[in-house]
DNA sequence: CCGCATCCTTTTTGATACTG
DNA sequence: CAGTATCAAAAAGGATGCGG
C-alpha cells in the first residue's frame, strides 16, 4: 500500500487502485459515504473496529486523493461532514462488487469446516 | 488487514474481501493468473517491485484463503505453477473494475497538476 | 464534537544471502 | 528454479489524554 501512483503505474493499474483503496476500512468507509453524507463519530459508529486515529487518517487520505470531501461546519459544536466526490461515487460498482464477494467469501468458509478441498 | 473473517463479518462483508485481497500485491496477482497458469518467477517478472519473500508469502496466503491453486512438478529443476481456483475466478470483475478504475485515477493525477479541485 | 499529540506494540514489507 | 533465513525498516494499528 502507499506506493506512489507513478510507481504503480509502471507495475499495473490494479496496484494504483490498491495504492489509494488499500487502506484497511477505506473501502467500507467509501460503502457508508455511498449511502450519503455522514459525521464523523457517525462513521465511528457505523465501523466500530477502527479507532478515532486511524479512522482520521484514512478519511484524509481519501480527501488527498479526491475521493472524499469535507466539510467543516464552523460551530459550537463542531460538526464535519463526509461525503464522496463524484471520482468517489465511481467506486460504488467495485464496493458493490466487493460486498458480494465478501459475503460470500464469508458464507463459505462458515460453511466448509472440515470439508475436502476444491476441484475445479 | 487481515482481521480474521468472523471479526470482519461483524463490520461489514466489504471488510471480508479487504482481509482476503488486502494484501500490496494480491489483486495485481490475481490479474496476471486471469491470464492462464503463471510459474513463480515468471510472476516475479510480471511483479518487479515484489521481491521473493513477499511473493511467496502473498501467494502462500491466497491459496489457504482458496484463491490461488498451487501445483509442485516434482522435476530438476523444480517447477511451481500457480493459477486461480474457481473462487479466484470470481474476482474477475473486481479486478478488472480496479484496473479501469486505477487507469482512470493515475491518468486524472497527470492531468491536474496544479488545477483548480472539482465541484460536484 | 472532532479530532490531534504522544507513546507504544504489532504487522507488513524489504534487501540480501544462501539452499535443495 | 523456487524458494527459506536472517536482519532491518517502515507502515499500520491502538490506548489514552488534551484542546478548540
Amino acid at each position: 500500500m502507499r506506493l506512489p501512483v507513478r510507481r504503480a503505474m509502471e507495475v499495473c493499474p490494479v496496484e494504483v487502485a490498491v495504492s489509494v483503496l488499500g487502506g484497511t476500512w477505506k473501502l467500507t468507509l467509501v460503502k457508508h459515504l455511498l449511502g450519503g453524507t455522514r459525521r464523523f463519530n457517525e462513521l465511528g459508529r457505523l465501523v466500530p473496529l477502527a479507532n478515532t486515529k486511524t479512522l482520521t487518517r484514512q478519511l484524509r487520505e481519501l480527501e488527498e486523493d479526491g475521493v472524499v470531501r469535507r466539510v467543516v461546519h464552523p460551530e459550537v459544536p463542531p460538526r464535519v461532514e463526509y461525503s464522496l466526490t463524484e471520482l468517489g461515487r465511481s467506486l460504488e460498482k467495485i464496493v458493490l462488487a466487493m460486498d458480494t464477494w465478501g459475503a460470500a467469501f464469508a458464507q463459505r468458509s462458515t460453511d466448509r469446516r472440515g470439508r475436502t478441498v476444491d476441484v475445479p
